[in-house]
DNA sequence: CTGTTAGCGCTTTCAT
DNA sequence: ATGAAAGCGCTAACAG
């Protein structure tokens, strides 16, 4: 293929001026840059985007960083992240730390990012000590999604209100014995996303006086299968809840499965509530609690986009809307069985 | 941060040797390689992959081509080629082909690919004649998963087996009267996955000396909501099929939810069953041809690398097995309502 | 407005 | 086994 001497050649000019011409720089006349557009293009020339990275230092990529890729949510987000890139012409360099083996997962390192990037999208992840000293010291510009790291700039909803919105759903339908799956596993233990929902859980029962037994709050690893499996004592014990609220759509979609297993119909015997709006949702008829997802990734990358162009771009905390979405899962409780009722802490 | 040239002082060496003494090349005696290796590790020397990939040709980078990405099964092929290939110490670089506006897709580009990535994945995308050509002019090594281009190396299953053992399931099963979800719309009318799946329900049924009216065959957009809209007056007609196929497992969640919206028990009234093995199926018990997703995207990572490695590494299409999993959602035909049985072509 | 000229940091002959 | 030196293709001062 041809380089920059190859267009300067055909143009008749330097190679300087092709760089100016063809970067669309000024101080370049109208006609010269017309020549030399027109030998580019004749030539089919593209400029290496290792040289032009080497001679100024960007790269036009950002690493996206995930604790794992094959989940909706994060599949979602990257999806947005790479639409609002490629407008600005950068590209997307997938740095994925899910660990080979289970629970395990891999560190960010110097040689991921070092001279690779201009910055960087963190999802959902909480970066220990080291790895933000790495960012850091790197001078990168970061945004994160779904979880604040520092001062750096972050995209995300507000979980705790969400969930909010979630229980008083079913509050509102007559529900007073609510069991939750979402609870926080030690692996997930610093994140703000799980926490912040399992809190706002409690909180928005106790704002009206009511409570959950220990043994209703059930922590899962926050898949479908999981949250299945470990519903499934709960519904077949002796006193069971009339509501279940999930802090996601895959355990929520999980529960459902598990309490048509057990003979339970949904809404009419229980009913069922998330928080995400996942693609299937809607189909399967789940009410939840939606978050749009891709236009969150979307923000992230035009924020980050920012701050590249502009160094002193502020930082910024965009908290996104939430809303809720009633479908076919959620109804008012069955109308006998009021005294099995538990209303303790 | 410091570069070659620290680390050669630092060592006492010429910069060529810290080049060899790094990357492992022989030629070096094991007492400099020892003196080099430490000088790099104290200085925290990390090679600025730019640099490198100027001088040498080669980026370590590899391009990952998807149709869209916020779906299961890229999802997690991606996932696993990303793990295949940074054992080999390379990178994915996203290439999202998805367009802003519903039905549209970008085409690959010079500019997406030149000097920018050493090979290319494709997933489940048919290239056009000048997108073939391009990767041919650049001389790029290429892996396809899912779909068969030229006699570039492929991974994939065998659709038309999967469809066959999906449909043979609900026929030992003694159904007669069976639908189908997943027909071939025009947008996808080039992918092999979709036309072998829906030849190969039609042939199995042939096989057996059974039928299914055209109405019966429902093109779709692959989608669980489109599925579920679908399938409905199929469901609620005259006469009503006893089991529907359906050509993903995310159409089959969208048939199942369709059916219980009308009444009918699953699989009591409606046997429904799925291809591929979703990652919801399993909790959502729903009866499916598993494929192993992950593994075809370590597969066609590894097989990229050797191709990357060894010019003359051979072409591979390697067809990975697929395995009826039962659960739920499909059991025997009810026994009444003989009458409505159909079997034209 | 345009050309000249140093690099950017590494790899890779070609000598030694 | 090691060093010297010529690029890889482009950008960014600095002149003019």
């Amino acid at each position: 293929m041809s380089t920059i001497n190859d267009v300067a050649r055909a143009a008749g000019v330097s190679v300087a001026t092709v760089s100016r011409a063809l970067r669309g720089l000024d101080r370049v006349s109208p006609q010269t840059r017309a020549r030399v557009v027109q030998a580019a293009t004749e030539l089919h020339y593209v400029a290496s985007p290792t040289a032009s990275s080497l001679a100024s230092g960007r790269t036009k990529v950002v690493a996206v960083v995930v604790p794992f890729l094959a989940r909706w949510f994060f599949a979602t987000v990257i999806s947005g992240i790479e639409k609002a890139l490629r407008r600005h012409d950068h590209h997307v360099l997938l740095i994925d730390l899910e660990g080979e083996s289970f629970g395990t997962r891999l560190h960010l390192s110097h040689s991921m990012l070092w001279k690779r990037v201009d910055g960087v999208i963190v999802l959902a992840t909480a970066l220990d000590e080291q790895e933000q000293a790495l960012i850091e010291r790197l001078g990168l510009p970061v945004v994160t999604i779904g979880h604040r790291i520092r001062d750096w700039s972050c995209v995300r909803i507000d979980d705790k209100e969400a969930m909010r919105i979630a229980v008083r759903h079913v509050l509102d339908l007559g529900h007073t014995d609510v069991a939750y799956v979402g609870g926080v596993p030690d692996a997930s233990a610093d994140l703000q996303t799980p926490q912040d929902r399992a809190r706002a859980f409690a909180d928005t029962l106790a704002e009206r006086g009511l409570g959950c037994p220990p043994e209703w709050v059930i922590e899962s690893d926050w898949t479908a299968v999981g949250a299945a499996r470990d519903i499934m004592a709960v519904l077949n014990g002796p006193s069971r809840p009339t509501a279940v609220v999930a802090a996601s759509d895959e355990m929520a979609l999980g529960v459902m499965a598990a309490a048509r297993r057990s003979g339970l119909a949904v809404p009419q015997d229980l009913s069922v509530i998330g928080v995400d709006d996942h693609v299937l949702s809607e189909a399967l008829g789940l009410t939840t609690v939606r978050q749009d997802v891709l236009c969150q990734g979307h923000r992230a990358g035009e924020a980050l986009m920012r701050q590249l162009v502009d160094e002193a771009a502020a930082t910024v905390d965009e908290v996104m809307p939430v809303q809720l979405v009633v479908r076919e899962s959620t109804a008012p409780p069955p109308k006998k069985r009021g005294g099995t009722r538990v209303t303790n802490t």
